[in-house]
DNA sequence: CCTCAAGTGGACGCGGCGTCCACTTGAGGC
DNA sequence: GCCTCAAGTGGACGCCGCGTCCACTTGAGG
């Protein structure tokens, strides 16, 4: 059973309300009911797809998250396989950071906190951190994984670059402890 | 002016009911009003002094971060002054890691998402860190401090413990990671 | 054209938040 | 000991966002 023609506009209505609404102004103080009015739908409608903001940022980061991933399992090294794990460590760092830049308020939006963990993107990520840490034989590679991942938390980003910290000092800093880690 | 007698009874009383409410459900699902009501105490009462649950778990964590803190500024080494920074470092993050097992769920309450880098203690910390850093001649001690705290976060710690890892396993691999980084 | 499942929207009830203000209490002055 | 008044108290109140529910509309397939 295909999506209705009119199931699919709102669909399209509703994700461009939320993404001009979230860069607007932060994710946190966007109501259900702002993202509905802007949509131009109801509230019920808007709640039919997703459950919540977080499932909105989600749906809005899924592509971008696609392409990096693929990038990671297919792409050309060092992203992709192929470099010796350290670099390839980097350069996922590198390109976090600048995911992170591009679209910290979607993230912000949906990875708030314990739910970070649960999405499907965390696993993802930590299990190409983890089979990277394995590779270069580090003792306990799965909680190394959840170590090595900590310093993406989308808040600590925020957090440094509000202090006037810049993306490229963040980077380096990274690119330090990836090379010292394995 | 010092506190009212009447005043300093109802601080102990609210605190001692929010440390119980915490302990027994999450910081998460306890109310404002659930803790006036455990305190034998009106909301008014509670708002004069707490503005939000972060405050209270704030002040309920006050001696324990002191202790730690105080220990880090004059203990005996390698927590104190006398061991070299990497030694310092894993010895910080042992404690840490002690000091979130055993207080996890105020923590929690304190330090969800970004609130957590605006409390005193966050800077105490950077401060501790940053200065081992720079000891060690690392390159952006700053930055460096931020990256090297973010695995100590309390949505991780509670992440990995939920998942089965034991406090051990985490310490053993943040030791690892201060040996490779000074 | 008809049927009916899928989709829609807004009214509704709930619950927590934070404020406000009329009342009470206790500490210091006499 | 009593009086005064600022500090402290408590609960009623209004507000706002959440999530649900259901009567109505829309569109695709027969």
């Amino acid at each position: 059973m295909p999506e209705r023609a009119d199931a699919a506009r709102n669909r399209a209505k509703i994700l461009a309300a939320a993404e001009e609404l979230f860069a607007a102004r932060g994710a946190a103080d966007v109501t259900m009911e702002d993202i509905a009015r802007a949509a131009g739908v109801g509230r019920g409608t808007l709640y039919r797809r997703y459950p919540d903001r977080a499932a909105i940022a989600v749906a809005l980061l899924d592509e971008h998250e696609r392409q990096l991933q693929e990038s990671l399992l297919r792409g050309p090294p060092p992203l992709g396989p192929g470099a010796p794990p350290a670099e390839r460590l980097a350069a996922f760092y590198a390109a976090m950071v600048d995911l992170l830049t591009r679209h910290a308020h979607l993230v912000l939006g949906t990875e708030v906190g314990h739910s970070r963990f649960k999405t499907g993107a965390y696993g993802f990520w930590h299990t190409h951190v983890r089979v990277l840490a394995a590779a270069a034989n580090a003792p306990d590679p799965d909680v190394l994984a959840d170590v090595l991942l900590a310093p993406l938390a989308p808040e600590l980003f925020l957090h440094q670059t509000g202090q006037g910290v810049t993306p490229e000092r963040i980077t380096a800093s990274l690119r330090a402890l990836a090379a010292r880690t394995f």
